[in-house]
DNA sequence: TTGACAAATAGGTATTAATCCTATTTAATA
DNA sequence: TATTAAATAGGATTAATACCTATTTGTCAA
């Protein structure tokens, strides 16, 4: 039994063709795709299949945890007046980002590699987790997002 | 001449109302709001300011500098296939984000009262720039999301 | 102070991403 | 192989964002 019908048996899900096709292709994608460039790809071996098969499949991975949601990604895009070396608290209940400080990581050097080869123009370490007046409380949005639990 | 006047005047903007509280909103704001969080703010003193208005001049903030969109929001969401402890980088010319590793961040504690108060599930360093393909050529994709440059 | 002009706005429309709905199909189990 | 719950396809809907254009408004120079 392969890795991956492993992880539907364990998660009690159907393993079907299209999820399979769907964990394959980004398995082996390096280009942290969308639902829509995979939904193009797989269009070539799955004439039929839906674009909304393809985003449910992948965000039931990511509900099990098999598979993750780029930071971020997929919410309304939100603002921060603050231009000051910062860094992000996510809650994934209640969907609070909250701003903190770390002197120590400010501090630390990157990896020689990136520092040669690319320009960096910002640096931010996102956490997330539950806040403090929510950690009691978790779920409550079901987060799909970033999210690392589900 | 207040901090914000100056700031448009820098950049050749012009000083509309709807930008001064557009700026004012956000910066007092500790809530990283949504384009339209700020609009429904705002008609109260502004019974017809448009959410474009208000989302245009966001993004303009963003282009000059003086707000950050937070990091990944406003984009299709994106999928990740792994699951390792690792990091991302994002170009802001071609859209590519690559993951890379860094032992010395990954032992690096956390401050004390976050891992107090909070429950953390997960931990990101996101690092912006330009890659090594695209640093002779930036601009391409005029970037508004994720942005310290424009 | 005023006139000219470029820039910005309002408000409607269009587009895109994501989700929902439902009839049909299918995988799992006995 | 029959049953049943789960999953899918495909169309419809929603939500966020961007576009379009006529009108308004800051800015600057006379």
């Amino acid at each position: 039994m392969d890795r991956f019908t492993q992880l539907c048996k364990n998660h009690g899900l159907k393993i079907t063709p299209q999820r399979a096709a769907v964990y394959a292709a980004l398995k082996n994608s390096k280009e942290h795709p969308s639902a829509d460039q995979i939904h193009k790809q797989l269009l070539h071996s799955f004439p039929n299949i839906s674009l909304d098969t393809v985003n449910r499949t992948l965000i039931t991975f990511a509900r099990i945890q098999i598979i993750d949601v780029v930071e971020g990604q997929g919410d309304p895009r939100r603002f921060d007046p603050n231009r000051e070396d910062h860094h992000h608290f996510y809650c994934l209940s209640c969907n609070t980002i909250f701003d903190f400080h770390d002197p120590d990581l400010e501090q630390l050097p990157l990896p020689e590699e990136i520092t040669r080869t690319c320009t960096i123009t910002g640096k931010r370490l996102c956490l997330t987790g539950y806040c403090e007046d929510c950690r009691q409380h978790k779920q409550k949005h079901q987060p799909i997002n970033f999210c690392k639990p589900y």
